[in-house]
DNA sequence: GCCAACGTTGGC
DNA sequence: GCCAACGTTGGC
């Protein structure tokens, strides 16, 4: 099983609006990024765990955790002109883009801030934490899971 | 809103 | 295949 990092614009769609959902389960639609699709389509397996990161908001950071419940299928909103995630290129004899479904397993019980992941020596490694780094698809590894998982009791 | 860092596009 | 121009991401 593998660990992951996704991140979302809480504005267009946070953890919470996973949670409103049927089931607390969405497909993971937008990506467009080959490195991020890579990720999820080679990758990613039904059963992993990832994070769900806040970015591009007041306080980014990640928030809680969701599992994949259905590994790497076409995005269908890249088929659909009037789409904003639309893209020509793609269709659905040749899909270019994918998605997942996730489930929320769990919100944490507080936002652990980018600010904080930053201040820990453990998490010097973290691909999040790179200079430059805005793949919104990341992998995590298990001891950068596992002691991320601790930070959020303190 | 700024802007650094990165990805993509397209002319040549 | 190079690379300038442009677009996007995302912290601040």
């Amino acid at each position: 099983m593998q660990f992951w990092l996704m991140k979302s614009e809480p504005g267009i769609y946070g953890i919470d609006d996973l949670a409103r959902q049927k089931r607390k389960t969405d497909h993971w639609d937008g990506i467009r990024n080959y490195q991020a699709r890579n990720f999820m389509r080679d990758d990613m397996r039904k059963g992993d765990l990832a994070f769900f990161y806040h970015s591009n908001c007041p306080q980014p950071g990640i928030t809680g955790i969701v599992k994949i419940v259905r590994e790497a299928y076409p995005d269908f909103t890249a088929f659909n002109p009037k789409h904003k995630y639309y893209d020509p290129k793609s269709d659905p004899e040749h899909p270019r883009w994918f998605m997942v479904d996730v489930k929320l397993a769990r919100k944490f019980k507080r936002t652990i801030p980018l600010q904080e992941l930053k201040e820990h020596k453990k998490l010097r490694d973290m691909r999040l934490l790179q200079r430059g780094s805005r793949l919104s698809i990341l992998p995590v590894t298990k001891p950068q899971w596992d002691y991320i998982l601790k930070l959020e009791s303190e």
